[in-house]
DNA sequence: TGCTGTCTACCTATCAGTAGGTAGGCAAGG
DNA sequence: CCTTGCCTACCTACTGATAGGTAGACAGCA
């Protein structure tokens, strides 16, 4: 009864940490096949090209997210909560495995050298993140929970970079609430403790 | 008379030019002999490895930017020109180059599957970054430029998370002026703006 | 003479991807 | 009921290209 997961969707999961480990080039086929123990040409069968399946991977951890996000403003209803809470998502993910990271992030970093199709989907993670992030941000300042120094748009924008940046720093260190360190204080900030 | 440079010195710029576009899976012996024009195995006369030639590398481009933060520290009085500086080096290099980035930063995120010899020299880039940041934070602060809301240490690992993830957004979007977007505010900031 | 840098030529391992085949499920038709 | 046909999922075996790396020759220069 446990794990009905589907073998393509056990690929993704594999891909995904992969990725999050080493970035696009840093997996192969081989990889995936010696993790879920089927051969190189049955994924193939799955996902015909690398480039595929990373974009079905990237448009599934885009539409989770979209997904996590719309129910943290559902459940939460103070902009400040759902701030927290969005923190404390990832927080637990560095704490809890050391190799986590935003999929997006670390492909972000690749740019330059993924396939149109996987880049464009890159794109639209970060513009969907940004666009959660900015409405919270104004729904926030409406309510004078949060004191902002500039635009939502562009808090928003402050707000994402801390974060993936933090990510960085806790890998860069191998230590996990070097995440907490910084993007604790930017929420802070925001809460109007400043004036 | 014209570039003095040395065969190893080209490799190095070359491969330095290519990790900061696809990081160390992203670049093969084979890429750098293509682009300076000598054989794959006469770069392997001056690296043996890859990793050989990734540390060394690594190693040079933190004495570069232990020099050049140096420097900005002899011919810069105020530590908050100091800070505005160091950010005007990346904001020139992003908007000039837009595939800039800090090698470092494009190699943290790798961390996990890098030989062990490149990690130790990416955190040491790391810890010396965060180390001029604070002692540049702290003079500021005893000299009354800055308003800090916490301790230099924490404040200088925030900046360096705002920079780097400011370069990963600046990447994702296509958008070079979302660097300073994101990076000013946060150097506003500290200047005591806030009460 | 011997060292430095580059070369040609090669190695083994792995890459993404393909060709072609097999086993079993399921549905239509006799 | 059972056969025919198609489908999904997987397999073995392979391709051409590329990965990092090596061996040994040769040229120029100290």
């Amino acid at each position: 009864m446990k794990s009905m997961a589907s073998t393509s969707e056990k690929i993704l999961d594999v891909a995904q940490s992969l990725i999050v480990a080493g970035g696009y080039n840093g997996f192969s086929y081989a990889d995936i096949s010696a993790a879920i123990g089927i051969r190189k040409a049955s994924i193939h069968h799955h996902f015909p090209t690398k480039a595929e399946l990373v974009s079905v991977l990237v448009d599934r951890y885009r539409r989770q997210a979209e997904a996590g996000l719309e129910s943290l403003r559902g459940e939460l209803s103070s902009p400040a909560e759902q701030l927290q809470s969005y923190m404390n998502y990832w927080r637990t993910c560095i704490r809890d495995a050391s190799p986590s990271f935003c999929v997006c992030a670390m492909l972000a970093g690749e740019m330059q050298m993924l396939p149109e199709e996987v880049a464009s989907r890159v794109r639209a993670y970060f513009q969907n993140l940004a666009g959660w992030l900015t409405s919270v941000l104004r729904a926030g300042m409406e309510q004078d929970l949060f004191r902002l120094n500039n635009r939502p748009e562009e808090e928003a924008q402050m707000l994402m970079a801390s974060v993936h940046g933090a990510m960085l720093s806790a890998r860069a260190f191998s230590d996990p609430g070097l995440f907490t360190t910084i993007v604790t204080p930017q929420i802070t900030r925001l809460l109007g403790r400043d004036c």
